[in-house]
DNA sequence: TGATTCCAACTTGGATACAAGATGGAATCT
DNA sequence: AGATTCCATCTTGTATCCAAGTTGGAATCA
């Protein structure tokens, strides 16, 4: 039986994706100001679903109204992405607790296809770093889902989505890509044969490296990735 | 120098309130369906601002909406309860750690403000369930804001918002009262003294008997505490 | 020239108008 | 009686309109 067919996305949900990945993709920079009414004829829409889009936006703490006086790109603030990260670690390394307490000797299929992507030969790894900082930002958060507690999981993907205009900042160095899959098969590695202290600490250095990256991340790097704000195509 | 004066809340967020507390008072049930119409002449308002706060409702997944169809009052989920109690847990105790082992001997203010709330004679406890149940809630979230980290404090916020509704069933009985007094007072307790381990322990002792509770809260406790809905004074 | 005033153009928040699809129940048919 | 059809009513999503306050800069003044 089909499942009762999902209503397509409304147009309030893809203004709201298509503005997130502009934040993402740095075509609107932290600190930017802009209106309403640009926003919807960019978007060839009314001021309704855009301003529903851009609320919502609010809410997850990416943009900042100012009443009767436009809107901002949040600035970037370092000390939230510092405690962004230290919430994660803690949000891990629970999951990595909980998989490898696991009665069965069978692990979830989510691990076993977390194995298949990343604990491969070196001439079979991707290359490109945006690809690359996708692939590890999932790596993270089909851990906590095979960890099974959907809440945990949720707010983890959430959390990950508040630091990702950094990851892809992070994943400009051909480096930092050998270095993911050598950590993330070292961590996979010792959740499969259950040393759970010892992934727990393996993914924290995997992560506390990325967050002193943070800091390192200049404001240079920052506007070096900007990109233009292109008028819609159709 | 006074602050930049605050805009006054918007008619959206004065909605957006009114609307929890109807659901946390029992005024709305779980499965009650209802139309955006309905609520703006309650709140004497367009459907603008109440469709604004009913979409926040429905994003923090207090409401479903179904297309064209109404809106509904999102049934209770107890295995999503238990969930959102086992992420409690990691976060309270997460802040336990980080408050025993801070290096200055000088507690944080607001451990101190708890225990003068909580350490008190038994003729000094408050009666009240209801009373009680808030001063519970708002127990294990300073301790997370004393903890220090925001975004983990943010988190815990929103899921003892979202287990507030069973909170409110379960401070229904005389004897969860003097439990909840004594239990703090232990908490507190090993918390100043930095036995870390202990407080965990007695912590996750005693988010495990609520959650326990869960289970034994009967749908006719919930109706039993239904409460009609009025239409606004003034 | 440099400071000040003032106003036209913007901007957001809320109300209203319109579009298109869902629904319940009366009327109809077998 | 019981099932089916059909339509008036209702519902959400989007567009547009209006209210009230902000702002940048031109015009004015010392």
């Amino acid at each position: 039986m089909p499942r009762a067919a999902e209503r397509p996305e409304s147009l309030a949900e893809r203004i709201y994706g298509r503005l997130k990945d502009d934040i993402f993709e740095f075509r609107l920079m932290p600190g930017d100001r802009f209106s309403e009414g640009e926003v919807a004829e960019r978007m060839v829409a009314s001021r309704t679903p855009v301003r529903q889009a851009l609320h919502r936006l609010q809410r997850e703490g990416f943009l900042d109204v100012h009443f009767r006086s436009g809107w901002q790109v949040r600035p970037l603030d370092f000390a939230q992405f510092d405690e962004l990260y230290e919430l994660r670690i803690v949000l891990e390394a629970e999951a990595i607790r909980r998989l490898c307490q696991r009665p069965t000797d069978e692990h979830p299929p989510a691990l076993q296809a977390l194995a298949r992507t990343w604990m491969v030969q070196k001439e079979d790894q991707l290359q490109d770093g945006i690809a690359v900082s996708r692939l590890d930002e999932a790596f993270h958060c089909q851990l906590l889902e095979a960890a099974g507690n959907r809440e945990m999981a949720r707010v983890h993907r959430e959390v990950s989505e508040k630091i990702r205009i950094l990851r892809r900042l992070d994943f400009t160095q051909a480096q930092r890509i050998e270095l993911t899959y050598a950590e993330h098969q070292q961590i996979l590695d010792a959740i499969l044969t259950r040393r759970s202290e010892e992934a727990q600490q393996l993914l924290k250095g995997h992560i506390e490296v990325s967050k002193a990256e943070v800091h390192s991340i200049t404001l240079h790097r920052l506007y070096g990735a900007r990109q233009r704000v292109e008028p819609m195509p159709e």
